[in-house]
DNA sequence: TGTCAATATTCGTTGACACGAATATTCGTG
DNA sequence: CACGAATATTCGTGTCAACGAATATTGACA
């Protein structure tokens, strides 16, 4: 149960995240995709592909449709992946690593001071 | 101050995002990452310039060195992005939808048999 | 089974990018 | 200012992915 780097370059292709985007609200046959999003039909069924094969959308056929959802858990993967950096921007800790990184530099200073 | 679909493009490669890993215990100059991760100093300096270009990391020179640390606003936007789907991965409301879709496929139905 | 609507797949082209080697730059030190 | 350590940048190469057009497939229905 890790976070996969292809969920992220998934991600990363600004026309897939926007179906992403698109299916936060539910799920959506191919043609709804395609027009909203304003491209091609190809496109969309090859985006959709790529998503499909990382895991970021289910496909559930109904009738000649194909309904495209989100699934769960590799959004949640990343998130939990994000979580682990939490410490980077939650101030108080922000600034405590740089008075850290501050005494760092000091220390280094001073340890050439102790040289001359 | 929206989130950056770059920003997941450029963690998706995953030598970047081992670098991003590997920062976050914390700066370090360039010569330890290449080391550390097994990367041609090419590489780690290119690398390093990308997540520099989409604001993942910042840069401090000291004397020939440079550090590099990770920068807490795209982190934390991609976070934020994310936490708008957690509906999606919360058990009850992922049921639920799926209680909705079969909802609708039983009114569709309906409608269908309504016309024999 | 033929047809139509919806979607998937194939194919060729093009642009982007990861890589490695080589070279350039920066900066402290003698 | 020459030199060396640390890092950045350039350049050529190969690979891969996005795209659009065209074609194939799927499934409902007459």
């Amino acid at each position: 149960m890790e976070m996969n780097p292809e969920t992220l370059a998934a991600l990363g292709e600004p026309n897939r995240l926007r179906i992403i985007e698109l299916l936060r609200a539910g799920p959506r046959p191919v043609n709804d995709i395609h027009v909203r999003l304003e491209l091609r039909q190809s496109q969309a069924s090859q985006h959709l592909k790529v998503l499909r094969d990382v895991g970021l959308v289910e496909m559930e056929p109904r009738a000649q449709q194909r309904f495209y959802r989100l699934r769960p858990e590799p959004l949640k993967q990343v998130h939990e992946w994000l979580d682990r950096y939490r410490h980077i921007w939650e101030q108080r800790f922000e600034e405590l690593d740089k008075v850290v990184e501050e005494l760092k530099r000091k220390e280094q200073s001073d340890a050439a001071g102790n040289d001359r």
